[in-house]
RNA sequence: GCGCCUGUAGCUCAGUUGGAUAGAGCAACGGACUUCUAAUCCGUAGGCCGCAGGUUCGAAUCCUGCUAGGCGCGCCA
C-alpha cells in the first residue's frame, strides 16, 4: 500500500534517528511523531524528536536537530524544514502538497477513513442491557447511543463487532414486576386492590395487564398457585417490556446482533456448572463478610456464605455467589454470562455500564481472570449520569413521583438526530446536563443543525452548479493545486486528519471525538464558504473548489453515519 | 472511612496521550445577505487551567497531598 506523505516523512526521520541511536549504548528508541502545529508559522508538520534524543546523545536539542536535518532525505513534496524554539523541526510542504487527498476521498467515498481488515479482531460489545421492567429512560439512551457509535467506529477500523444486549430476566425484580401486573389485572377486573410501595407504579404496567387480559383467560390465572401464576405473568410481562424496549431502540436506530437471556443461564445449569468448577478449583470457601462501610445497615447479621476468592485476583473483598436461600446471586450469573461469551470465542469483550455500576468492575474482572486467565476483561466503559433540565431548570426523574422521562418521549420531542448527536458531544466520563429545550432549538446552540447545515449547504451549491449546466469534472482532471487560500488549506487539513482521528478514537474507545471533529470540520467549511465563492467564471478554479466541497460533504456524511445521524441534502 | 469519575472564560464544553502564544459555541458588544441556503461568517472582550507541592529542557496534561461535586461500598440488579 502507498504510504501517505505524512508516513513517508515520518519514516525518513525515523531512519535517521535509528542511525544516530545505533552509535550509542541505549535500549531506548524514541518514536518520531508528526504533529500538526496550531500556529501556521510553525509549518505543516512539526517534530519534537530532537528533544528526547538530546538527553540520550548528551547534546543540546538544537544541535541534534541540525544533525538530523543534515542527514535526512525528505520526499519531494517537502519544501523547507527549519529548526525552531527549543529544538522543534518545522516542516513546510510545497503549495498544494497534500491536495491529492481530495481525489482519494472521492475515490474511496464511504470507505474513506475505514480500514479494510479481513482478519480483524472479534469484539463482543455489550451495552444498554436495561432491565426488562419498564421502558428505556434517558440515561439508558446515552449508553445506547455511545455503544452503537462505538460499534460503528470499531467496525470501520476493521474489528468484527458483535453487539449484545443482556436481558436481566431473572431475580427478584421480575417477581416484583409480575406481582405489579397481577395487581393491575385484578383491578381491571373490578376488584378492590391496595398497592404496596414495592409495586411498580407506571402506566405501562396497566397496559401490560390489559394486553394479558385480552389474550388470556383471567380465571386461568386465578386457578394457579401463586408461584406458577407469578412465573407465567413474569414471562408475559418481560416479553411485553422487551418488545417496548426494542421499539425504543429502533426509534433511535439501534439494533443488536443478539439478545441474551439471563434466565437461560440458570435454566441450562450453566450457573451451577460454573459454581461447581470454581469449587473444584478451590476458589470457593465458606466465610463471613464484614458489615458494609459508609452506610448503616440496621439489620446486619453476620452470616456464613459460600465466597469466591476474588481478592486473590485483585478485588478488595471476596464475593458471595449464593444468597442465604441458596439461589445464585446476580454476580454468579454475570460471570457465567461472561464465561459464556469467552466460550463463544470472544477473547475481547467491551461492556458499557452506567456509573452506578462502577464498583462492580473489579470483581467481574477478577472473576474472569480466575476463570480464563484474561487480564482486564471485560473492558468496561462507564457512562456517567444524565441530568435532565428544561430551560436550565433541573427536574428530577422519579418512578414513584411519576416525573419519569422515557427515552421515547424525548426522542419524539427533539428528534432522533438531535438526541444522538447531543449525547455524543461529551466525553462519557463527564456528567451530562441534557436540556430538552436546547436540544429542540433549531439554532446555533444546537450543534447537530450546525453540522447538518454544512452538508445541506454543499448540496445547495452542487444543485446550483447542476442548474447552470456545469458538469462536475473527473477528480483526476482537476487542478487541486489552485486551492491555495487559507480557508481551503485549513479545510484540507481537516479532511486529511480524518483517518487518524478515527484511529485514535477507536483505540481510546472515545467515539465522542467524532462529534467534536465534525463540528470543527463544519466550521472550517462554513468559513471557506464565506470567503470563497464556488460558482465562478474561472472554470478551473471552480472545478477545484467543487471537488473540495464534494470531498467535504463525503467526509461529513461518513462521520455522521458513524454516529447514526442523518446527513440531509436540503434543510 | 474506602474505591471510581469530574473540576479549564459568566454558562456548556474541547485541548491530538508532556510541546511553542490554552481553544470553540452560547451569553455581551460591533460588523457582513440585490450574490451558491444568514440554521452562516468576521471582529472585540472575557483565563491564579479547583488549591499546594513535586518530577524535567518544558505541565491544563504525569506523581503526591488537600478541596468541591457526582456515583458506589453484604445475600438488589
Amino acid at each position: 500500500m502507498q504510504l501517505s506523505l505524512k508516513e513517508q516523512i515520518c519514516q525518513a526521520l525515523q531512519h535517521v534517528v535509528d542511525v544516530l541511536l545505533a552509535d550509542i549504548d541505549t535500549n531506548k528508541t524514541p518514536a518520531v511523531v508528526l504533529t500538526r502545529p496550531k500556529q501556521k508559522e510553525h509549518g505543516d508538520y512539526a517534530v519534537n524528536i530532537a528533544m528526547p534524543l538530546a538527553g540520550l546523545l548528551k547534546q543540546n536539542p538544537r544541535q541534534v536537530a541540525e544533525t538530523i536535518l543534515a542527514k535526512v532525505q525528505f520526499p519531494d513534496a517537502v519544501d523547507t524544514a527549519d529548526i525552531a524554539g527549543p529544538g522543534f523541526i518545522n516542516i513546510k510542504l510545497k503549495a498544494g502538497g497534500e491536495t491529492d487527498i481530495l481525489k482519494v476521498i472521492l475515490e474511496q467515498a464511504e470507505h474513506y477513513g475505514c480500514l479494510d481488515n479481513s482478519n480483524g479482531e472479534a469484539v463482543n460489545l455489550e451495552f444498554v442491557s436495561a432491565n426488562p421492567t419498564g421502558p428505556m429512560h434517558v440515561g439508558h439512551g446515552r449508553g445506547a447511543v455511545v455503544g452503537d457509535a462505538l460499534a460503528n467506529l470499531l467496525t470501520a477500523r476493521g474489528y468484527k463487532v458483535h453487539k449484545e444486549y443482556y436481558i436481566n430476566d431473572a431475580g427478584n425484580q421480575i417477581g416484583v414486576l409480575a406481582n405489579s401486573v397481577w395487581l393491575r389485572m385484578q383491578e381491571l377486573q373490578g376488584m378492590d386492590i391496595t398497592f404496596p410501595d414495592s409495586a411498580y407504579p407506571g402506566d405501562y404496567i396497566i397496559e401490560i395487564a390489559k394486553d394479558i387480559l385480552n389474550t388470556h383467560d383471567f380465571s386461568s390465572f386465578q386457578n394457579m398457585d401463586e408461584h406458577t401464576r407469578l412465573k407465567e405473568i413474569g414471562v408475559l410481562s418481560v416479553d411485553a417490556n422487551m418488545a417496548m424496549i426494542r421499539q425504543d431502540l429502533s426509534q433511535i436506530g439501534i439494533a443488536f446482533d443478539q439478545y441474551f437471556s439471563e434466565k437461560t443461564l440458570h435454566n441450562s445449569g450453566k450457573v451451577n456448572q460454573l459454581i461447581e468448577k470454581l469449587e473444584a478449583d478451590d476458589l470457593i470457601y465458606t466465610g463471613t463478610l464484614p458489615p458494609p462501610k459508609g452506610k448503616e445497615v440496621i439489620d446486619y447479621k453476620p452470616v456464613e456464605q459460600r465466597l469466591f476468592r476474588t481478592t486473590d485476583f485483585g478485588d478488595d473483598v471476596d464475593r458471595p455467589l449464593q444468597k442465604q436461600d441458596g439461589t445464585a446471586t446476580y454476580f454468579a450469573a454475570d460471570i457465567a454470562y461472561h464465561s459464556d461469551k469467552f466460550e463463544r470465542g470472544f477473547k475481547h469483550m467491551i461492556d458499557i455500564w452506567g456509573a452506578d455500576h462502577g464498583g462492580y468492575i473489579t470483581r467481574v474482572q477478577a472473576a474472569m481472570k480466575a476463570l480464563t486467565g484474561l487480564e482486564k476483561q471485560p473492558e468496561v466503559l462507564l457512562v456517567q449520569m444524565v441530568n435532565l433540565t428544561r430551560n436550565g431548570v433541573p427536574f428530577k426523574m422519579s418512578k414513584r413521583a411519576g416525573t419519569f422521562v422515557t427515552l421515547s418521549e424525548v426522542v419524539e420531542e427533539v428528534g432522533k438526530d438531535a438526541v444522538r448527536f447531543n449525547f455524543m458531544t461529551r466525553r462519557i466520563e463527564s456528567q451530562f446536563d441534557f436540556d430538552l429545550e436546547a436540544a429542540k432549538a433549531k439554532d446555533a446552540e444546537n450543534p447537530v443543525y450546525y453540522v447538518q447545515y454544512a452538508h445541506a449547504r454543499i448540496h445547495a451549491v452542487l444543485r446550483k452548479a447542476e442548474a447552470e449546466g456545469i458538469a462536475l469534472a473527473k477528480a483526476d482532471d482537476v487542478n487541486t493545486s489552485l486551492l491555495t487560500s487559507d480557508e481551503a488549506a485549513k479545510l484540507i487539513k481537516m479532511l486529511l486528519a480524518y483517518p487518524e482521528l478515527l484511529d485514535s478514537a477507536a483505540n481510546r474507545r472515545e467515539p465522542y471525538r467524532i462529534a467534536t471533529y465534525i463540528m470543527q470540520l463544519a466550521a472550517a467549511f462554513h468559513s471557506f464558504y464565506h470567503k470563497n465563492r464556488v460558482i465562478i467564471d474561472d472554470h478551473e478554479l471552480m472545478q477545484a473548489r467543487l471537488l473540495l466541497l464534494r470531498a467535504t460533504a463525503q467526509v461529513i456524511k461518513n462521520a455522521l453515519a458513524l454516529l447514526g445521524v442523518s446527513a440531509p441534502e436540503k434543510m
